[in-house]
RNA sequence: GCCGAUAUAGCUCAGUUUGGUAGAGCGGCUGAUUCGUAAUCAGUAGGUCACCGGUUCAAGUCCGGUUAUCGGCUCCA
């Protein structure tokens, strides 16, 4: 038989005979210690089974357990031992899908008459505890094509064969292991004896190939891991999340709620969080008027006609609310604030003199949604879109979007953002405008992006009809995406309402106009702020910076006077005067996640000064009033303009 | 919209398996207590058990429907 050399990622190639198992070539080319850590290896790009024979010479690189890849591995592994687990359990009443590896653990989807439920889980997870222990080897066998049609077609798994019927090569991959056996391309675990740390996490609808005309199935999800702190690590962060979950701060913090008798989908800001609301809206109205914009108010319904015009009723009239009839006349509530922000544009004669017009308006739409997508702040039927219109010349188009983008990061920035994913998305298959209009929008993002250094994905086709766009999706303290700004080039709306402006030359022209949000929707931007912040905002945002907490009736007069002062200096400052004691006042503050808590008793009262104990539990040194309003103010500055 | 789960006091939850007219803690109110860095004590009020219908002598509990919420799928101009 021939030999082949094997080596090990740059290490000293050996000699072995040619169809050796890459397991038994790695036991003379690696320490005892490091082979046991081997779950799999790279030969050519390819990550393999330790089973495979090799065949030519190559140079193995070891996938060793802690490897993000080593993970995936044990993960789809876990997800075939669980269908196994099914399999047994249940028999032939299941048909298996799919079930790959994801971010966080795995999935299995499977068709049964009655869907799965989580008091089934533990009868599943002892089963997969049980064939793990019994070392049940991954054993993959190459066939041709049609011998798994016939194997599927015997055991009736329709979606096997339906996934069978569109891969192109003649052979294909299947994994055996005790009395199951999926199509699989691989790579897997040596034997289930490795999956020793697992957890189903829950059960969930799911259509075939996430098509919503084709079949409901159950999914199960799971996670694994190799080590169990990792497994408890990972559900102590899904704990974490719970905790900052912004519909439970939301009610906690009385910010706001949601409910039946008002409409699901509709929120009601309380107290604490339309002002919350009401600081981030200043604070987004005093930076666009530094950068140029002017402030419109544009009402929320408008004549039926008007959403024929902008194509919206044509393009998206499902997600509209319906028309109601007014004096004959049908109006139907805004979607969108476009065609208002144009309606002001017509309404005077444009010289191309104006140009950059920047038009800004916080303008609050509705969109019909469907009741499984609601949740929370994130996904609601009414909310409020920091919306703007630009409206330009070709040649202004580029420097109007770096300032966008400028602009765009500098307002996230202050808001504690600034991890991001940034996607440039070109023409889709149906479009409207001129190829040069394309081609000029499209090269003006792009060239805007690379003047900020920024690094961006290309979505080939994800435009819109009307032009391309930018997205901007931030990450947030957990490091989940949101996506919230979005920045996009329209030549169709420009055209649909004939707008012009007369140009140097006495003709007349249409302007460009961009469309932009930058916090996308209010409500959403705001639970995910509770979400970052875990409901603790940084002083400038804070409802309630400060408050004052007196330790007997006998300082009262005092507090009171203090109130006032730090009132009138602009500390958003409330009082705590009731008979409690100090304990119980500071325990409700803290858990209201109030930054500054002044205490006052008696050596207060007598120095004229205020104890400070931030939220974190420790202390300021006492200072005088006029002090602490400096402090605060100082920091607030600071929370602003981070650079 | 689809699959599954859930819905009891302002909040968090028990009671549902085995039908017999509702319970705790927190919060509210009243009183006592005047206290120095995460819950003082006592008393008291508060519920058409989401809604509609059915079974039954009797329904929070069983059955059907509706609505909403939750976990996903799909969708998100």
């Amino acid at each position: 038989m021939a030999e082949i050399s094997v080596s090990i990622a740059g290490g000293e190639s050996k000699q072995f005979s040619e169809g050796i198992a890459a397991a038994d070539a790695i036991k003379d080319l690696v320490s005892n210690k490091q082979r046991k850590k081997i779950i799999a290896v790279r030969a050519e790009d390819n990550i393999v089974d330790l089973t495979t024979p090799l065949t030519t010479d190559v140079e193995l690189q070891p996938i060793e357990i802690g490897s993000p890849e080593s993970l995936e591995i044990l993960r789809h592994s876990a997800a075939h031992i669980m269908a196994l687990a099914v399999k047994e359990l249940y028999g032939d009443g299941v048909k298996v899908a799919i079930g790959p590896a994801i971010a966080d653990g795995f999935y299995y989807d499977f068709d049964r008459e009655k869907a799965f439920t989580p008091d089934e889980f533990e009868a599943i997870e002892s089963k997969m505890a049980e064939l793990a222990e019994a070392r049940i080897p991954f054993v993959r066998k190459v066939v041709a094509k049609q011998a798994a049609v016939d194997f599927f077609q015997k055991a009736g798994e329709e979606y096997k064969l339906e996934l069978l019927g569109e891969i192109e090569s003649d052979t294909v991959s299947l994994y055996e292991h005790s009395s199951f056996t999926d199509l699989c391309r691989g790579p897997h675990i040596p034997d289930s004896s490795w999956l020793k740390v697992f957890k189903l996490l829950r059960v969930a609808g799911s259509y075939w190939r996430g098509d919503e005309t084709r079949p409901m199935l159950t999914r199960i999800y799971g996670t694994a891991f190799f080590d169990q702190k990792e497994l408890k690590k990972y559900l102590t962060q899904l704990e974490e999340a719970k905790k900052r979950d912004h519909r439970k701060l939301g009610k906690e913090l009385g910010l706001f709620t949601i409910q039946d008798q008002i409409g699901p989908g509709l929120i009601l800001w309380q107290p604490r969080g339309a002002l919350l609301r009401k600081l981030i809206e200043d604070y987004w109205k005093d930076e666009h008027y530094k950068n140029g914009y002017q402030l419109l108010y544009t009402p929320h319904i408008a004549r039926q006609d008007l959403w024929k015009t902008s194509g919206h009723l044509d393009f998206y009239g499902e997600n509209m609310y319906s028309a109601m009839e007014i004096d004959e006349v049908k109006y139907q509530l805004k979607p969108m604030n476009c065609p208002f922000h144009i309606g002001v544009f017509n309404s005077t004669k444009h010289s191309y003199r104006e140009f950059p017009i920047r038009w800004c308006e916080l303008g609050t739409v509705y969109r019909y949604e469907r009741t499984g997508a609601l949740h929370g702040l994130m996904r609601v039927r009414g909310f409020t879109q920091d919306d703007a219109h630009i409206f330009c010349r070709p040649d202004q188009l580029e420097e109007e979007i770096f300032n966008i983008i400028d602009l765009n990061l500098h307002i996230l920035k202050t808001f504690g953002f600034d991890q991001y994913d940034v996607y440039l998305s070109t023409r889709p298959e149906k479009y409207v405008g001129s190829d040069e209009h394309w081609e000029l929008s499209t090269s003006a993002l792009k060239h805007a992006l690379e003047k900020k250094g920024l690094a961006y994905e290309v979505d080939p086709g994800e435009g819109v009809f009307y032009g391309p766009k930018i997205d901007i999706k931030i990450k947030d303290q957990l490091g989940r995406s949101w996506q919230c700004s979005t920045i996009q080039v329209d030549f169709n709306l420009p055209d649909r309402f004939e707008m012009s402006y007369t140009g140097e030359d006495g003709a007349e022209h249409q302007p460009i106009m961009i469309h932009r949000a930058l916090m996308g929707s209010l409500e959403r931007f705001i639970g995910v702020l509770i979400e970052h912040y875990a409901g603790a905002f940084p002083i400038w945002m804070a409802p309630e910076q400060a408050r004052i907490l007196n330790i007997t009736d006998d300082q009262a007069e005092y507090c009171e006077q203090l109130f006032g002062q730090l009132r009138l200096a602009g500390v958003r400052i409330e009082k705590d005067l009731r008979n409690e004691k100090l304990n119980y006042k500071i325990r409700e503050a803290q858990l209201m996640k109030i930054p500054y808590m002044l205490i006052i008793g008696d050596r207060e009262k007598e120095e004229g000064l205020v104890t400070v104990r931030l939220r974190n539990g420790k202390n300021l040194p006492p200072m005088r009033p006029e002090e602490f309003i400096e402090h605060i103010q100082k920091e607030c500055a600071q929370g602003i303009c981070p650079e």
